[in-house]
DNA sequence: AGCCAGGACAAGT
DNA sequence: ACTTGTCATGGC
């Protein structure tokens, strides 16, 4: 099999390696040589950032096709990062860790992963999705497993999903993937609706409450005035925003929310 | 060894 | 409408 390649010039704000291993996404791993290597729904793709390009294993085709969108490529965010400038702390967060963007995952991977998180470490997280895949996704090369979809997993019971030790989360998974392949949880609709819409439709799973469906409308849906609370960002909140978030991020408050939720777990605090 | 983790839920005020 | 105990499991 011939490996394609395809090189495009990065826009300003871009941090390949950072956006994707900041708590987004959980699949992406760093090879030896600085490429990140990871799937978007049947292929497996190993990109690299250098020298103000990013190197991808696949054709235009299928960058302009899935990456593009995936990468959220198109954005402006050197705008969005000067209106967060207006804020001293994002100034900080935007600087030290810039080039974070927003990824558009798949929504049915992105609800089951943050499903997964709950009340969870990244690196527990990172174990279970992998057993999830290994033992219920499709092998797209060796080695790599697709992200198994709802109805695969819909008529699993819980001891079937045994294997992935993930605790009191199974039962959660199981109902998600029995809404959602059964279309009582409407994933065009979530796609073409105001976010209220999808807040509504989410949290009638089992195990989905404000968190997790804030996390799967932003990461999953492209909807970025989501605004995921978890353990760190209510620290930063109750800290730094005490009287409340700053105008400058509306509309972009889950872009905001990335870029301190990182700031904040890599260890700082007031600056 | 014990505490905590990208929470949600049910039961109790 | 707010607070609290509980839920499995693993990482550190």
């Amino acid at each position: 099999m011939k490996e394609e390649k395809f090189e495009i010039d990065l826009p300003e704000v871009f941090n390949l390696g950072l956006m994707l291993d900041c708590g987004q996404a959980f699949r992406w791993k760093k090879e030896a040589d600085g490429s990140m290597r990871g799937i978007v729904g049947d292929r497996v793709f190993s990109l690299l950032q250098k020298d103000g390009k990013l190197i991808c294993s696949c054709s235009r085709e299928e960058f302009n096709g899935v990456l593009r969108r995936y990468l959220d490529f198109d954005r402006d965010y050197k705008a969005l990062v000067n209106i967060f400038s207006a804020d001293k702390y994002l100034k900080k967060a935007t600087r030290e860790f810039s080039g974070i963007r927003i990824l558009r995952q798949q929504p049915w991977e992105t609800l089951c992963s943050f499903i997964i998180s709950q009340n969870n470490n990244i690196p527990s997280i990172k174990g279970i999705i992998e057993r999830l895949c290994q033992s219920f996704g499709e092998e797209i090369e060796e080695g790599c497993f697709s992200f198994p979809e709802a109805e695969r997993l819909k008529n699993l019971k819980i001891e079937d999903l045994a294997v992935l030790r993930s605790g009191f989360r199974a039962k959660y998974i199981l109902d998600a993937a029995e809404k959602v392949a059964d279309g009582e949880v409407d994933f065009d609709k979530i796609e073409s609706s105001p976010i209220e819409t999808g807040r509504e439709e989410l949290i009638k799973i089992k195990g989905v409450g404000k968190k997790v469906a804030e996390c799967t409308l932003l990461y999953g849906f492209g909807k970025l005035e989501a605004f995921p609370e978890d353990v760190w960002v209510k620290r930063i909140v109750s800290e730094m925003y005490p009287d409340g978030l700053p105008e400058c991020i509306k509309g972009y408050d889950g872009v905001a929310q990335q870029y301190l939720f990182h700031w904040r777990r890599n260890g700082k605090e007031f600056g």
